[in-house]
DNA sequence: CTCTAAGAGATTTTT
DNA sequence: TCTCTTAGAG
């Protein structure tokens, strides 16, 4: 028992120790959060007689949940088996599988992922009748999950003042009554569907408040409304709320994140434990104090400062690149010297604001033979191929889905038109009932084609009964066509490969002891019946993206956004395009709270270096196909002068790549010039204006006295000046 | 059904 | 500029 608490700091014990109540943990970055998480179950456990099915913990990644658990294996001789630990999602799948009839949901109900249910969204827009271009499909669907993580049903959402929200509230309400009649969730649903569940079943929500005694949260700032909510109902009079979070590292508003419901626990729960980790066991002195010293500009903070023990370490490197193209081919070279200092390449971490810059950095990388992998893009669950795989399974388990049915009656080919489809739509549609019934009694040449799918599928059903999960999924890509569509593609020996990972998959999740206990149900109902496999395979696919199906591959430089490299950490870290209007990002200024959720974006960036952290930025970038002329990001400014060390000398361009001397600002210039040669200024030129102050020059407009001059003033956005008049001297 | 052309959109992302 | 989606022709 000691040797749990070893070599925990005096705030650190003290949370992992604390009596059972309420208790806010804000927790810095690197100060050993998910140790205090762990080590407190691992201490209820151990020492009061909390039992392992008293325990809830909640994360938002299916990693973080895994990497809990691992280490919570780790720390105590007793099975993990009876704790509820998972994602939001997770957790309520679990319990709305458990009770499903209480839920009103069939057993088997599919999870929709956000590309079934922007699908799902078009769908019923046709069936409205509804303009898409009107009512873009994705703002209706961001809409409805609005509406739902805000916890409202279609009757509960406030009459919409303009056109948009009254006609989006009747989709809303089509949408929600579609759904409920094929029986599928998609992700907020489950939340919802969830909580209403314990809302409205007293006997199951006293059952679960009196069962949980110990609920954690990690992540805390980034719950959003509904998972408070959800919270708030599972905790009872006897239980403690653990809550680990960190207002500074809250990022994810833009998906409803609240970091509000920090504030908001601490009052309404009377919060009496509140424990600040500002111990920093990750980076060096110099990061933090330009990480403190950058967040202290935002204005609504909890408050707390990163300290560390180590020494203050290398200053920052900075360095100003002539363009994009400059900038990506000294990251290539930096990387270059850092290998040959004895840095891994997996150490290095280069990040950005927006996937699209990952280009060009790219470019340079491989130009110079640098292995590097980049982080975000499709998952294995995602994939075309996976995705029809899944939907054929899918409608063994659920054939009134009509998400999958569609996906996959006329795929492969089979002579099922879009005509077809359209008749069968209307005949389901007109009679109530699911594509696949009314597939069963349409006649015509085209009930030939659909009745030659549903027999296609009853076999495929048939034929798999009983057999072990693996090889249902082995039979079904075969006897579906799947593998022999792929295989005589051109380019679809990557898609053969992933429907023989897909098995794999399910032979690895049949494996999985974990995903076993994550589904199995515990004897909380009368109604709980053990859940199908392949159902609970279904569910898994749909939960977990599929992040660690790729192969983790050799030692690379790791390309990320900022966003997604939040958690982690490097011994190296490069942030670039440090420019004022990509980060910050220009659209996020004008958004409310905008700007301080970029900054503290830049304070996860700039935290997740151990000892070296390098940035940058351009003079001039290739954005959506034309060159834009920024300045260097104010983050810059905000850092502290004597912690900064400037490189000088930009990398030279190599003349013998074309794609390099396309990014050449020269040629650019030299038109502008010759165009007219009376003008002050050249593009690109820095310039000050007596109340604007510094900015670059992006454009002449127009001609003679009438011409005007477009300038970046950075912060203070885009201003078009007349030339005349206006007040520019260079800079 | 497959191929091509034209058009829109182009922060950030997990479940 | 580039990429993804969709509409229309063959």
């Amino acid at each position: 028992m000691p040797s749990l608490l070893d070599n925990l700091n005096p705030e650190q014990l003290q949370a992992v120790t604390l009596p059972s109540q309420h208790a806010l943990i804000l927790a810095g970055a690197g100060s050993g959060k998910t140790r205090v998480l762990t080590t407190r179950i691992a201490w209820l456990i151990h020492t009061g007689n909390v039992s392992p099915a008293g325990v809830l913990a909640v994360t938002f990644t299916n990693k973080a949940a895994k990497e809990m658990l691992t280490r919570i294996s780790a720390m105590l001789p007793v099975s993990t088996r009876g704790m509820w630990i998972g994602t939001f999602h997770g957790l309520c799948n679990r319990m709305l599988r458990a009770h499903h009839r209480d839920a009103g949901l069939p057993q088997s109900f599919q999870i929709l992922d956000s590309q079934d249910q922007l699908a799902f969204v078009k769908r019923v827009l046709k069936a409205m009748n509804v303009d898409e271009n009107r009512f873009p499909p994705r703002q209706v669907q961001w809409f409805i999950n609005d509406q739902k993580e805000e916890g409202l049903r279609p009757n509960e959402v406030a009459p919409g003042r303009d056109e948009f929200n009254r006609r989006a509230r009747e989709i809303y309400a089509a949408y929600d009554e579609q759904t409920r009649k094929e029986g599928v969730a998609d992700f907020p649903e489950l939340l919802l569907r969830c909580y209403e569940l314990l809302q409205r079943n007293e006997v199951l929500r006293t059952h679960y408040q009196a069962r949980f005694r110990h609920i954690l949260v990690d992540e805390f700032q980034d719950t959003n409304r509904l998972q408070y909510k959800w919270l708030k109902l599972l905790a009872g009079p006897e239980s403690a709320l653990f809550a680990v979070g960190d207002d500074d590292q809250s990022i994810y508003r833009f998906r409803g994140a609240n970091v509000g419901n920090m504030a908001d626990f601490e009052r309404e729960f009377k919060v009496a434990n509140v424990i600040r980790l500002e111990q920093n066991y990750r980076s060096h002195g110099n990061i933090l104090n330009a990480a403190n010293a950058l967040i202290s500009h935002n204005r609504r903070r909890l408050g707390k400062n990163l300290w560390t023990a180590a020494g203050e370490g290398e200053p920052l490197r900075v360095y100003e690149a002539q363009t994009d193209g400059y900038e990506a081919n000294w990251i290539a070279e930096e990387v270059q010297a850092l290998a040959r200092e004895g840095f891994a390449r997996r150490e290095i971490a280069v990040l950005y604001r927006s996937n699209a810059q990952s280009r060009v950095i790219e470019h340079a990388l491989f130009s110079a033979r640098i292995p590097y992998r980049v982080y975000g893009g499709l998952r294995f669950f995602e994939r075309q191929e996976v995705k029809h795989a899944l939907a054929y399974l899918r409608l063994l388990a659920s054939p009134d889905d009509d998400t999958s049915f569609l996906r996959v009656v006329n795929f492969p080919a089979r002579g099922i038109g879009a005509r077809s489809v359209e008749a069968l739509q209307d005949a389901a549609q007109s009679r109530g009932v699911s594509l696949w019934k009314a597939a069963a009694e349409l006649g015509g040449k085209s009930g030939a084609a659909v009745g030659a799918f549903v027999r296609l599928v009853t076999t495929l059903g048939e034929s798999t009964q009983g057999l072990p999960l693996p090889e249902v999924v082995e039979h079904v890509i075969d006897a579906s066509g799947l593998v022999a569509h792929y295989q005589a593609e051109r380019d679809g020996a990557d898609r053969v490969e992933n429907l023989g990972e897909l098995v794999n998959a399910a032979a690895a999740f049949e494996q999985d002891d974990a995903s076993v206990a994550q589904f199995a149900n515990d004897a909380t109902g009368a109604d709980a019946a053990p859940l199908n496999r392949l159902d609970a395979f279904l569910a898994h696919a749909a939960l977990e993206s599929g992040e660690g199906q790729a192969a983790e591959g050799a030692d690379a430089v790791q390309l990320m956004t900022v966003h997604s490299a939040k958690g982690l950490e490097f011994h190296v870290v490069f942030i670039s395009g440090l420019e004022e209007g990509l980060f910050p990002h220009e659209q996020s200024v004008t958004e409310d709270d905008g700007l301080e959720e970029e900054r503290r974006l830049m304070y996860v960036a700039l935290t997740r270096a151990r000892t070296r952290l390098y940035l940058s930025y351009a003079r001039s970038r290739l954005l959506h196909g034309q060159t834009r002329y920024g300045l260097a990001s104010r983050f810059l400014d905000e850092l502290p002068k004597e912690i900064l060390k400037w490189l000088s000398s930009p990398a030279r361009p190599r003349l013998d790549d074309k794609a390099w001397r396309a990014e050449e600002p020269l040629p650019r210039l030299k038109m502008a010039k010759s165009r007219a040669e009376a003008l002050p200024f050249r593009i690109g030129q820095s310039v000050v204006h007596p109340k604007f102050g510094e900015g670059v020059v992006i454009e002449y407009i127009g001609q003679g006295p009438q011409m005007q001059v477009h300038i970046n003033f950075g912060r203070l956005g885009l201003k078009r000046l007349m030339l005349e008049q206006a007040p520019l001297t260079p800079a």
